[in-house]
DNA sequence: CAGGATCCGCTTGGATACTG
DNA sequence: CAGTATCCAAGCGGATCCTG
């Protein structure tokens, strides 16, 4: 990150921005989670994961794809079997996310907490 | 995150999903990180962050705000002053977010490395 | 300087139908 | 079963103008 020394910007152009935008997305993350325990395919995610779309959950695998996280691996049968898997660089990724699901159990219901005192118009759904 | 037993979802409903989704966007993070030196003004951080608007600034603001990781401190002076500073909550996401950072230090390039050979219809910005 | 209000283009993302 | 293509509503997000 070379740090932020005084004056100049530090943020902008720096490598963390990369993952951060990486994982700035409503899935990807989920999708690499949904992984850590080895190869799934298409349908299994979409069980799992619950409320993604076939539409999304490609769109998130081919990106992941893209990045170098995960590999697809088509079976050349009948009916058509693919299984998604994480790289060895993907699965380095899990431990970060696991520790922001870590902080979550930590620190969900201070947040939870946090939102019921809140002005309401700026958290689109909590009640509705 | 309780397991993933096998039949059931495990991602769905879980409080790791709060987390992944407060930082599933596209400057929650980046802000966060923006304020883990000390209080911060609204000017301050557009030059910090580089490339966010005002409006998606406040707006993000506001969002941690309801979420309890900031603290908006308005002084009654002129010219106006307004400062931006973590709450201990908020102070506790700084760790994942800096393993995040730190991810990306090592293997950032890797990531480069595989856009380079991917398809390039998927990765919407890479030389355009 | 901080930020609300408005307008508006563009993207996101779901639903559906279709292919292999 | 896995994936694409098309349609379409809803929201994001920038630009601009205005207030305190």
């Amino acid at each position: 990150m070379s740090g932020f020394g005084p004056g100049g910007p530090f943020l902008a152009d720096c490598p963390g921005r990369m993952a951060i935008e990486l994982l700035a997305d409503k899935w990807a993350a989920v999708v690499l989670y949904g992984l850590s325990r080895g190869p799934v395919r298409h349908g299994e995610l979409i069980e799992l994961i619950g409320g993604i779309s076939r539409k999304m959950l490609t769109q998130t695998l081919r990106r992941l794809e893209a990045h170098g996280l995960i590999r697809r691996h088509a079976y050349a049968e009948a009916p058509p079997r693919v299984e998604y898997e994480l790289t060895p660089l993907g699965a380095t990724l899990i431990d970060p996310i696991h520790m922001l699901t870590e902080w979550a159990r930590t620190n969900g219901d201070a947040v939870l907490d946090a939102l019921d005192s809140a002005p309401a118009d700026v958290v689109p759904s909590r009640d509705g």
